[in-house]
DNA sequence: GACACCCATCCTCATGAGCT
DNA sequence: AGCTCATGAGGATGGGTGTC
């Protein structure tokens, strides 16, 4: 790689030196995994890690965030880079030195992410059937990223233009089209004032520009790129700080600040390392006539078509390994709760972001149990029905990550600091309605969250939250209702 | 040792054309 | 009618291994 680089345009490998997993369903392809010896793509991984070692790059976020760094050390001071980059970047955790590494020794001009609901023809014969994606053989969420090297005084003042496209250019002359309608646009922009992105009487999505003194330095997600529309994104910060208007009363707190999170599936049931083996109920096997057999209920998979309504009943039973130590496993089934939240939600075809059962038990994979750490009638009550609200999924996708359009997906950690409901700071009062609230729409059937406005029970969710529970206007989040409810995400299937 | 990231998708099932 | 196979729509998750 040559030194001062002027341009590094770069539509870089995601692969990762971990997974994809589960071997017999997916083809494996790990990085250097083209090397036809395996110990040529072990040493090749371990000198790569050795490179990357102190540097912005993690082999977890994949090879994307490597090449990122190795562009950085190639480019000059006012040379500048242009990726392609998985959407991840933008939120997930391990991405954060990325971000960081941007934003301190770079203007980030551009940002650009789509929001294509369109299906690729059939009849061209590529492979992916999503036109979200920039490149061509995947239907992954991406985002562009152009950025320049600057000396520090000049990146004091660079705003950063976040660009939302409703569409995506189908060929390249359209494209150019395109940017040329951003450079023009640019220039007119006001800071955090949305503006649309018209050609003709085609509306292609809308555009924002940021100080980039106001982006997260500490490495926080890249919010103003999750909706089409950046005005969401504005709301749902104000309301994570409090300041939204009619809103303020309602308190917010990271998730992590009062509640711990259940344990992680790969310590409960990964055939090496885990303590249990997991048995699903077969479809064929009722909840009483499951509830016979012996073992430990555990909340397992996620099924649209199951997962209907706010109350879950356990769809699978934990066995203990004899090989195992009993005491880990009496520690591990102590972080059992009866609050679980959808950890990897498809908005059009699933109902709920979070469940609650009946008894404490653990959520395996597809949902992360919740334990309030100083618990009380009506705490677990009161963020269900937050998290199924409008206000909850809102912060939810902004603060989650985007793997593919219509998805959001809380890891842990972002788990851990998204921005919800504070019920620690709501009165008994507010915690008995809630838990009123909740008994009464508990087995009321949800239809999925493209159908936000519409679906009647989703709509009581949110009426009654705000009369009963916050004691705020419901028509105020009426209206955030109707604009989440217009994003492509909330309606993408694959 | 403990914890948890992220994945350039994969699997299932419905549909219908083509064949016998 | 019944079978096979191709095709597309739609729903979803396991786990190697980096990192602390």
């Amino acid at each position: 790689m040559p030194s001062k680089c002027h341009l590094v345009i770069a539509n870089p490998p995601y692969t990762r030196a971990g997974g994809p997993g589960d071997e017999k369903n997916t083809v494996w392809n790990p990085i250097f995994g083209s090397l036809l010896d395996k110990r040529d793509a072990e040493k090749m991984k371990n000198a790569l890690r050795k490179a990357l070692d102190g540097t912005a790059a993690s082999l977890y976020a994949g090879l994307g965030s490597a090449f990122v760094v190795l562009a950085d050390e190639a480019l000059d001071i006012g040379g500048r880079l242009a990726f392609v980059l998985p959407a991840t970047m933008l939120t997930g955790s391990r991405w954060a030195p990325i971000r960081r590494l941007l934003l301190s020794k770079y203007s980030v001009e551009w940002v650009v992410v789509s929001h294509d609901l369109r299906n690729r023809s059939a009849k061209k014969g590529l492979p992916g059937r999503r036109l979200v994606s920039f490149s061509e053989s995947t239907r992954i969420a991406e985002v562009l990223i152009v950025a320049t090297r600057r000396q520090h005084r000049d990146r004091k003042t660079s705003r950063a233009c976040f660009v939302n496209l409703l569409r995506n250019p189908d060929e390249p002359i359209e494209a150019l089209g395109l940017t040329r309608k951003f450079l023009a646009l640019r220039d007119g922009l006001a800071p955090l004032e949305p503006a649309a992105i018209d050609i003709g009487e085609a509306t292609w999505g809308n555009a924002v520009l940021v100080p980039q003194a106001d982006l997260p330095l500490d490495g926080g997600p890249w919010s103003l790129a999750t909706f089409v529309q950046p005005g969401l994104a504005l709301i749902a910060k104000r309301i994570a700080l409090g300041k939204h208007g009619g809103l303020g009363s309602v308190p917010v707190a990271e998730l992590g600040a009062f509640t711990d999170l259940g344990p992680y599936h790969m310590q409960v049931r990964n055939p090496k390392y885990g303590l249990f083996t997991v048995r699903e109920r077969p479809a064929a096997t009722g909840p009483a006539e499951w509830s016979l057999r012996a073992g430990i209920p555990a909340l397992w998979h996620h099924k649209a078509g199951r997962n209907t309504s706010l109350a879950a009943s356990p769809d699978a039973l934990l066995e203990r390994r004899a090989d195992r130590s009993r005491s880990d496993q009496d520690r591990m089934l102590a972080k059992s709760g009866c609050l679980h939240l959808a950890a990897d939600l498809g908005m059009a075809p699933q109902r709920v972001a979070a469940v609650m059962t009946d008894n404490p038990m653990i959520g395996v994979r597809s949902w992360t149990s919740v334990l309030p750490r100083n618990p009380a009638p009506g705490k677990n009550e009161a963020l269900c029905l937050w998290l199924n609200s409008t206000l909850g999924l809102l912060l939810r996708v902004i603060h989650g990550n985007r793997p593919y359009l219509g998805r959001s997906a809380l890891p842990h950690e972002l788990a851990r600091t998204m921005p919800v409901l504070d019920v620690d700071r709501l009165s008994n009062g507010q915690l008995m309605a809630a838990a009123t609230v909740y008994a009464d729409l508990k087995h009321r059937e949800l239809q999925g969250f493209s159908a936000l406005v519409a679906d009647p029970v989703r709509g009581e969710i949110n009426e009654r939250l705000c009369r009963e529970v916050l004691d705020i206007d419901p028509e105020i989040v009426a209206e955030i209702t109707r604009k989440l409810a217009l994003e492509p995400t909330l309606h993408a299937r694959h």
